[in-house]
DNA sequence: AAGCTACCTGACCAATTGGTCAAGAACTTT
DNA sequence: AAAGTTCTTGACCAATTGGTCAGGTAGCTT
């Protein structure tokens, strides 16, 4: 009944072709929305007829779905970072440089994800629900251990989470903002590295974690 | 040409149901973003016939500008909190709070402005332009008082700003993956005390401007 | 060179979109 | 009660949308 023209063997063809259309789609997404980006659009964008981008991704959804999960895969690897340090300054503070670093690197597929988890995460339910309520269990719960250990002051754990997340996702989600903040030009690398020991001198300190 | 039916004296009942439309219209555009949002549906969630909707405001667009600006209008009167104060910690910890309370009672008002930033500011760029970078530089300057005053250490304005923006925001624009890790929850009145709480302990503390 | 599979795409379609309009209903003002 | 204004809305339209499909090409395997 239906074609369904995936190869058993991954054709290397095909990977390349996937790459361009998902990076084309992610750019689309993310400047225009799920509802305002066009099958068209992202086609143009990457350079071939519509009709290839749906050889390729039978429906927007399920080239959106790929897009998403993309970024949210980068997103949760983030957390090694996290996890080899053995006290709070240099694990959060290494968790700090690394959501910044993706925020630089790929703030687009940033804003994907800010936008399908503000508009309800229609698409992705079932990552919120299961992978990340897991992770940030076991994140919290590291977190927990380096105040029960007096490394750190007593803090709401999900609430820190939340204030990291935010603010390094600030600067690929309201990128424009940030821009026309800064005269018009995006931040350059000392800038980066400017906001970057800002938010870490503020957090650090701000729980108790000085080094 | 255009008929153009506003009346010279705006009568009660146009404002009563550009009231109705406005809310519909935010509801919707924050849940399906701008693209994604159709007139047909904020007429529904307004309860009347599209052509009436398109009796008070002739274009989608013009319908969004006012949703986006009335929203950024408030956004920007949290900074009174900011103004009277005489140190840091009377100034940022009320403007905490009063951020934190839009979050809480304008959830979509601040999505539909997110979404806006996000996808390049394409409606509102005069606002951004003008206004946003003005407040930007007056209330920069109140902090780098405090710093020249010695009443906080010297960290960069700007990124202390947007650390408060991106945190406080995040549980009205993130408000679905909150709840999410809430157990599916909102967060209830406690649970936004302690976030207010939460946030301000770690920011104040970590900018040296403890009472 | 024949056969098979993956790849390619112009032309097309049904559904939905933002927006218009004309004809009438409901108020105000005179 | 007539005249003028604001409000209301079903029916309609041109344009765009996501998606399909048939007929073709390119490249590997035998």
């Amino acid at each position: 009944m239906s074609p369904d023209p995936i190869p058993l063997r991954p054709n290397s063809k095909r990977q390349e072709n996937e790459r361009i259309i998902l990076k084309a789609a992610e750019k689309v997404f993310a400047e225009a929305g799920y509802g305002g980006a066009t099958m068209q659009l992202i086609a143009d964008v990457a350079g071939r007829p519509k009709a290839n981008v749906h050889y390729y991704f039978q429906t927007k959804e399920q080239l959106y779905r790929r897009v998403v999960s993309n970024i949210f895969d980068i997103w949760l690897q983030a957390a090694d970072a996290f996890d080899g340090a053995k006290n709070p300054a240099e694990g959060i503070g290494a968790y700090i440089d690394a959501k910044m670093e993706i925020s630089r690197k790929y703030p687009h597929g940033s804003k994907v994800w800010a936008s399908e988890v503000m508009h309800g995460a229609p698409i992705i339910q079932d990552y919120l629900e299961i992978k990340l309520v897991e992770w940030t269990k076991d994140r919290a719960e590291v977190i927990q251990n380096w105040i029960d250990q007096g490394l750190m002051d007593p803090i709401s754990p999900r609430h820190l989470l939340y204030l990291l997340w935010a603010t390094t996702q600030h600067y690929a989600d309201f990128g424009h903002q940030v821009e026309t903040l800064n005269g018009g030009f995006p931040l350059d690398l000392d800038q980066w590295q400017e906001a970057k020991s800002s938010i870490k001198r503020i957090v650090l300190k701000g729980i108790g974690a000085e080094e």
